[in-house]
DNA sequence: AGCCTTATTGATAATCTTTTTCAATAAGGG
DNA sequence: CCCTTATTGAAAAAGATTATCAATAAGGCT
C-alpha cells in the first residue's frame, strides 16, 4: 500500500510538506536528522517550515512510514520504513542504511531470555553495524581501517 | 573491576558527581535521564550542577560505565552497565530495566544478513521489550491489558 | 597529616533543539 | 468550483545541551 493511501486511509491529507520530508527520506541513502531534512530541502528550493518537518516526521513515524535509527554515537535520524517486520544494517564509515527482514531469528534468544527473567517479550529493537560492500571496496584500496 | 578503579585507571578522578551520578544510576530500576538525575539527587540534598551530570554521563558511557537505552516512544535513558558484552530488557509498564548476557544467539542471523547484504557485520544494538514479573501479576489482578 | 598541582566543578551565558500558538493557506469532499 | 476544516508557517516560548572560566577538591608527594 502507498504511503499515500496509508495517510488517506487513517484521515490524513496528502500535503506538501508531507509528499517532500517522504519523497526526500525514500530517496535518501542515509538516515537524516530533522534539521538536515529542513535543511536539503530549502536548497532544492522546495521551502518549507522547520516545524512542518518536525509535524510530518511525528505523524509518518507514528504510522509506520518511516523509522528512527540510532547511530553507533548515540545520535539519530530518520530512514523511509518499508512495510512489515524488519530491521536496520547501517554502514559505520558512509552511514549507508538498508533493511533486511525481520525473522524468527530471534525467538530462540527471546525465549531464553524469557526463561530466565520471568519477563514476557513482546517487541524488540535490533540493528546491525557494520561497513557496507563500497567502503569495503575503499578500505581494500586504501589501508585505513576502522 | 570496579567502577572506581576503571576511572583512576584511565587517568580520571574519582570525583563527588561522578560517584553520585554512579551511584544513583546503580540503585535506580528504571533508566533515568539526565535531568531526572540531576533532580532525584538534588531532591535528597546531594546537589550537584546539572553540568556536572552531562559530563559524568558523557564520561561513564564512554568508559562503559552506564550505557543508554532507548525506550519504544523515542525516549532515551541511561542505566548502570555491567561489564562485558550484554543487551537491556524493559518493563513496558513500569520501565523496570534489567542486564541479559549477550551470546551468540545472533550468530545465524548476522551470517544471514551478511550473506544477503554483502556488509560486514562488526556490532549491533538489540534491547528487548515485555512486561516484567511484577507487572504481570498486576496484570492478572486488573483486567487492563496493554 | 598537610601541601601542591591540576583535573574537575558549578554558575552564567550562549547555543541548539523542539514545542506552542494562532492567523493564513490549501487539501479534498460535495 | 466552492466550502469546510486539516494543515501550514512565522514567531515566540520552552527545553535541552554545550561553552566559558574562576573557584574547588582529588590525589600524588613528602
Amino acid at each position: 500500500m502507498s504511503w499515500q493511501k496509508v495517510l488517506s486511509n487513517n484521515g490524513y491529507r496528502v500535503s506538501g510538506p508531507r509528499r517532500l520530508v517522504m519523497e526526500l527520506l525514500a530517496e535518501s541513502a542515509q538516515p537524516m536528522t530533522p534539521l538536515e531534512i529542513y535543511q536539503a530541502l530549502s536548497q532544492s528550493g522546495r521551502a518549507l517550515g522547520m516545524v512542518s518537518v518536525y509535524r510530518a516526521l511525528e505523524l509518518l513515524a507514528e504510522l509506520g512510514l518511516v523509522c528512527v535509527v540510532y547511530n553507533p554515537n548515540g545520535s539519530s535520524g530518520y530512514v523511509a520504513g518499508s512495510a512489515g517486520h524488519h530491521h536496520h544494517i547501517l554502514c559505520k564509515r558512509c552511514h549507508r542504511t538498508i533493511t533486511f527482514a525481520g525473522s524468527e531469528d530471534l525467538s530462540d534468544l527471546i525465549q531464553r531470555v524469557e526463561a530466565e527473567t520471568n519477563f514476557r517479550v513482546s517487541d524488540h529493537l535490533l540493528q546491525l553495524y557494520g561497513i557496507c560492500p563500497e567502503c569495503q571496496k575503499i578500505s581494500a584500496d586504501t589501508v585505513e581501517d576502522n
